[in-house]
DNA sequence: ATACTAAACGATAAAAGTTATCGTTCAATA
DNA sequence: TATTGAACGATAACTTTTATCGTTTAGTAT
């Protein structure tokens, strides 16, 4: 294989109008490896074998710059704090990609299984993120 | 009405093995008429109008206790910091809720609508969060 | 009622995560 | 090759959360 493995990254920086630089790319490169779901220090610690100067704020920088053009995306919405739930009625969330606002939504309402691409009120729907929440089973018996 | 109204978070301590103390009860008292999804600074924030002495740590400290005893919940598990999903197949997440691991599930697997107690690899599910992500209606407009 | 003890509290330092600032370097374009 | 705005590295600042520790208090046994 001898074929210019780069030309995609080129071209998806073109089409996101940012430039092609080496940390850009290496990062790119690297995240494109890694599995799981990786925090930026998570990222960071690993690219910094490739380009040991590299800065963690320019890992940030990039992560952003990915997840805004849809290169790769967050794995829930981070609300930067935990947000409590005092709500016992069982029921979802809609979340806003831009102001990440949280709104409660009835199952009822949301109608699991029939996914729609515009609730009531207008909301845009991107994608559904279902977070099955429990105990895993190393934790089952561990205790952790 | 002069019921004592206090008899419920008496019993709910108790049965928790927790303290009936002041700054607790107002702070149980005080979160039940919270709407929304508070972060624990807005909970200091409100609690503080009632109790002025009380400490932010007594706030999460709490929080924390109240949360893992089951009386309110996460609106979605926090995982402290960002998480960066390279993984463009659609698929939704396993959250344990003791490590927080994040294990990825597929839809078919996950046969979303008829809910599981249950999943392939012994995960204990105590219950789905669906997060619908997108643009709400507000955002769409004023282009935030 | 009083004394005892473990739990809880307040104050605050420390840690962890993220963003902002700013001088320097570099990629894109002419 | 020269120009220039974007991107970079270093690091300070900020936000969120946890840890520490001396003091106070609730629960229990006298
Ligand atoms: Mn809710
Ligand atoms: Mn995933
Ligand atoms: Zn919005
Ligand atoms: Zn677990």
């Amino acid at each position: 294989m001898l074929v210019n493995e780069t030309k995609p990254f080129r071209e998806l920086c073109r089409e996101n109008g940012i430039a092609v630089t080496h940390q850009r790319q290496v990062l790119y490169e690297t995240m494109k490896t890694m599995h799981g779901h990786p925090s930026p220090e998570e990222v960071y610690a690993r690219v910094k074998k490739k380009v040991p100067a590299i800065s963690l704020a320019t890992v940030y920088k990039n992560i952003h710059i990915f997840v805004e053009s849809g290169v790769f995306r967050e794995v829930s919405l981070h609300h930067g704090s935990v947000r409590v739930e005092m709500n016992g009625e069982p029921h979802h969330h809609v979340v806003c990609s831009k102001c990440r606002k949280i709104t409660d939504i009835g199952e009822k309402e949301l109608g699991l299984g029939a996914k729609r691409s515009r609730l009531p009120g207008g909301f845009l729907v991107e994608r559904y993120a279902v977070d099955v929440i429990g105990v895993c089973a190393k934790c089952q018996k561990s205790d952790c």
